[in-house]
DNA sequence: AGCACGCCGACT
DNA sequence: GTCGGCGTGCTC
């Protein structure tokens, strides 16, 4: 009989806790289980990790309950992967994979009414309005109270009075789910698209963990292979998990999948109800669904038997949670599929360099798909040298004139506004260069207060040149127009055709996306104008002209993934272009029209691209030829957090001592303060994962010791946002 | 991470 | 005279 747990308990700790076992409980509990157990003072929903044979402890508490379903060996398996990759608590990492609310919610009550047994006096029963409920109570016997609308209370009463009938509460049932439900056609597949399925559907028969990467240009029907495969496996009883960057965003993703499912999938996303996510859970638990649809955290849903993982877009950078334990939902799905022996898609038209990296080196499998479902052709791509444009102006004359035909065309226009960098940029006017760290090649950020330019990945700092080292011309510049700039300019250009604005700013909600898609899709719009939003997900028919107003902000963001963020959103951006009937065009405004991301998005050419960043990755050691772990440290006061970091970098030089590891900075980060706390971050590069997570870790604690909570050190493993 | 305990400022 | 600020320490 066992009588001691060790528990996992969601606190920032890295370490877990003894617990003695009820004999009641004794028989239940296994590896996985959720419990309520007494910690400090309150009471918290934790999970057995195990069954020790003698307690590290004298003082033992009791756990009291089981709080929910248990978590199955591979969530388990997963739980402890996370934790320890992403240098977190065991206990915070359950707790992430968890959803609080899911256990927390009961089932909801429904009122009943019931005929009782016995032979009822008739002459009771007064008016019709009673005799027609004790007609149909006879009849049905239970019924529920939804659906005696049109008895009055006091009719149902008289007759519970009466002894005839009786209200009982009951949890709710399911909702029965659409049997007569046909799914729609399957469109015939493409060879490359049929090539695709049957060796995945290969592998996933297998039962043998498998990565793929399935490379598709924009519009080659990648979901209609995701589609495939799945039915595929819902055959064979296993599950599937397909992860979207932003549910929110892809509608139409998401319609393509009810119409081949119906009812046997399951929706995940942020806007849910606790007692809708609960639904959604307990489904996916007991087998009714056979496939699962959410952001990141679907990745965790609780399959019985996972068979297949498809991360659509990998690429996103949505995937990366950014807060807590900073996990990666492709990272994390990939690992989940090797732990469960499933198999993992990554899906993209525009592949991470980390992706493709491992297609190449043989760690996944690669598939391509280079034609478009109809033979459409690809959209051209024009780079515009706006050197060579009138400088006020934010259009050069050829772009206005293309949006202009579009207009007397009635055909749209989609006028991409690169996000403005908030950290400034110096760049010059004449050649379009920034000014880049000669050690980190990243963009040096302009701090107008102190007039210095500065690195922070390495914290180099440099007075502002007069003149551009480059080119010598006088005419250095913060960089990045304002977007409600250009919103001015587009409206006074084309003063008569209707303008619409899609960003984070102006789209509040799911419905406010919705409606305005509506009113997009049914022509209502002339000229969209939006951020990267617009180059996700939703395809526009009517829209044959896609404006890139200034590439150069995306390209001198001081992020080392600029060019790779940069060719990504004007090739997905692309590709939102001439889906309908008509041939889409594409027009690139930059300074800098020979820099390789915008040459190579001209041509389409990805391997292209990805040959010359690769190289860059290379020379410097970036991603994915070294493994980085950024470390942050954040403090009230901005000597404390400098000191605090200052302290976490002596800790760390003095453990490297000539192993093959870089230490960048401390350096303040790109927005040093946030919510009243200054920040200051490290970044860890080494080829060797062991070495920097030993040294992020040794660094964290030597900073928590000497200063307590008075300072806050968040390790991020694998960075995606370095600003 | 939470939460309680504990020691110093601006209010009824 | 108290209410409450958040620094510190602990959680089987």
């Amino acid at each position: 009989m066992r009588t001691l747990a060790d528990i996992a308990v969601p606190v920032n700790l890295p370490k877990t806790f003894h617990y003695s076992i009820p004999p009641e409980l004794a028989g239940d509990l296994v590896v996985g289980s959720r419990v309520i157990v007494p910690f400090g003072s309150r009471r918290v929903s934790a999970t057995v990790t195990g069954f020790p044979e003698k307690a590290g402890t004298a003082k033992l508490k009791s756990i009291i309950s089981i709080a929910g379903p248990p978590l199955s060996p591979d969530l388990m398996k997963l739980a402890a992967w996370m934790a320890d990759y992403y240098l977190h608590p065991i206990g915070m990492a359950i707790e992430t994979m968890v959803p609080r609310a899911v256990e927390e919610v009961r089932p909801k009550r429904v009122r009943m009414l019931r005929m009782l047994d016995g032979d009822h006096d008739m002459d009771a029963i007064r008016g019709p309005k009673q005799t027609a409920l004790f007609l149909l109570m006879s009849e049905r016997l239970t019924v529920p109270f939804s659906e005696l609308g049109k008895f009055a209370p006091s009719t149902i009463k008289a007759l519970c009075s009466a002894g005839m009938l009786e209200i009982f509460e009951k949890d709710e049932e399911p909702a029965a789910e659409n049997q007569s439900f046909t799914p729609d056609a399957q469109p015939e597949l493409m060879p490359e698209q049929a090539a695709a399925v049957s060796t995945i559907g290969e592998a996933v028969a297998r039962g043998a963990f498998e990565t793929f990467l399935l490379h598709g240009v924009t519009g080659s029907g990648k979901t209609e292979v995701y589609l495939r495969c799945i039915g595929a496996l819902a055959g064979t009883g296993k599950g599937a998990i397909v992860l979207v960057p932003e549910i929110a965003l892809t509608p139409q993703l998401l319609n393509r999948f009810r119409k081949r499912f119906g009812s046997r999938i399951a929706m995940l996303h942020s806007g849910m109800t606790d007692r809708e996510r609960a639904d959604e859970y307990r489904r996916i638990r007991e087998g009714s669904v056979d496939v699962a649809i959410g952001a990141r955290s679907a990745v965790f849903a609780p399959f019985p038997d996972l068979g297949l993982l498809v991360v659509d877009e990998e690429h996103e950078n949505s995937y990366k949670q950014d807060e807590g334990l900073r996990y990666h939902g492709r990272d994390v799905a990939v690992m989940r599929a090797k732990l469960r022996n499933a198999v993992c898609v990554l899906g993209s038209a525009t592949p991470s360099l980390e992706s493709s990296y491992n297609a190449r080196s043989g760690k996944y499998r690669y598939l391509r798909i280079e034609k478009r479902v109809d033979h459409r052709p690809m959209p051209t791509v024009e780079i515009l040298d706006m050197k060579t444009s009138p400088k006020a102006s934010l259009f050069s004359p050829k772009l206005a004139a293309e949006v202009q035909a579009r207009l007397d065309r009635k055909e749209q226009a989609l006028l991409l506004l690169n996000r403005r960098g908030f950290s400034s940029v110096l760049i010059c006017g004449d050649c379009g260069r920034s000014l880049p760290c000669p050690s980190c090649s990243v963009s040096l950020t302009f701090h107008k207060n102190v007039r210095k330019l500065k690195c922070h990945y390495c914290d180099h700092q440099a007075e502002p040149p007069e003149t551009c080292p480059n080119c010598g011309g006088a005419d250095l510049k913060p960089l990045g127009a304002g977007t409600q700039k250009i919103e001015e300019e587009v409206a006074k250009a084309f003063s008569s055709s209707r303008i619409e604005r899609m960003d984070s700013d102006s789209i509040r909600g799911r419905h406010a996306y919705d409606e305005l898609l509506g009113r997009v899709d049914r022509c209502e719009v002339d000229i969209l104008l939006g951020t990267q939003m617009i180059a996700k997900g939703h395809d526009f028919p009517a829209v044959t002209l896609v404006g890139v107003v200034d590439a150069d902000v995306g390209l001198n963001l001081p992020d080392f993934r600029s060019s790779e963020k940069t060719f990504q959103l004007i090739t997905q951006a692309a590709g939102r272009a001439g889906r309908g009937d008509t041939a889409g065009e594409v027009i690139i405004q930059t300074l800098n029209p020979n820099h390789y991301a915008l040459r190579h998005s001209r041509t389409h050419d990805y391997d292209g691209f990805y040959d010359e960043e690769i190289r860059f990755r290379e020379e410097l050691g970036y991603p994915p030829f070294g493994r980085m772990i950024k470390i942050e440290v954040k403090a009230a006061r901005e000597n404390l957090a400098l000191d605090a970091a200052m302290t976490g970098r002596d800790r760390i030089r003095r453990l490297l001592k000539g192993k093959e590891t870089i230490l960048l900075g401390p350096a303040p980060s790109p927005i040093a303060k946030v919510r009243g706390k200054f920040r200051f971050q490290m970044l860890l590069l080494s080829k060797r994962r062991d070495l920097i997570h030993s040294l992020a870790i040794e660094a964290r604690k030597t900073v928590e010791e000497k200063f307590g909570k008075k300072v806050q050190v968040l390790v991020d493993v694998d960075p995606v946002n370095l600003m």
